[in-house]
DNA sequence: CATTGACCTTGCCTTGGTGGGAAGGTTTAG
DNA sequence: CTAAACCTTCCCACCAAGGCAAGGTCAATG
């Protein structure tokens, strides 16, 4: 299978794929004659595992880990754990970080008239917030 | 004012100061014979606004508007308004995406035993997903 | 008056994940 | 034979921030 065949089953771009064998996180592709990488069955379900913890927003340090974890059949859960709970509560920091950002938005959005008059109370808020 | 000295007031880096009158965000300081920017209160001023803005998660471009607007008196509070609203859009979509992320992590970890044992249902769910 | 240390200047590199595009080689169908 | 659709590598851009380097300036010491 050339690149554009597992791009499209993985359903993940192809320079994406040559870049995550460029970082290591998935193994080297095997080579054609003409130097076009070749793929098998296997390769798709790797590339599709990668594309599902990318959708969880897994960084590629931690997916790089997590393919290995994945690959070691002895490995402890725990290790599997640690990974997901520390990506867990950076998510969640997140989310508060922009909810909160969102009610103060919202509320200022709501006051303000939105018409011809220069009067606005986002930009009083942001002028005079300190 | 040295860049330094507005610096500690508006709390902003110097490098940030300097990016910020490259980008056309903040005008360009004067500068004294030696070559030093000089800066006077309202650059504070102004300086704290872009800061205040980029809490509240504003691009760069929205905030080179947004302190345009500011600038203009004579603005109509729907341009402020419509910026306000796209952003506050984008980040309710941020929002969601974090919230699905985490509704599926946290369920994931919780039911990871987290131990010796190799099984995980991070690993399954990231496997057979598709 | 010279040195020192704190300040300032510009410029380039790195981060992280993705994408665009150039310049060129290969394969396949018409 | 040629054109299209592949593939290759390499460089550049985005975003906001920060680090580091090499050099100039200023003020207060000894």
């Amino acid at each position: 299978m050339n690149i554009g065949e597992v791009s499209k089953q993985a359903e993940v771009n192809s320079k994406m794929i040559r870049r995550y064998e460029a970082q290591g996180i998935i193994p080297k592709a095997g080579r054609s004659m003409s130097g076009y990488r070749q793929y098998s069955e296997n390769d798709v379900h790797v590339l599709k595992f990668v594309k599902r913890a990318r959708e969880l927003g897994f960084s590629m340090k931690d997916i790089k880990q997590l393919v290995s974890l994945w690959r070691n059949k002895s490995r402890p859960s725990s290790q599997v754990k640690n990974i997901a709970m520390k990506h867990a509560a950076e998510l969640a920091k997140k989310l508060n970080e922009i909810e909160a950002m969102l009610l103060t938005l919202n509320n200022l959005v709501e006051n303000c008239h939105g018409d011809h008059r220069p009067d606005c109370p986002i930009l009083t808020e942001l002028d005079c917030h300190r």
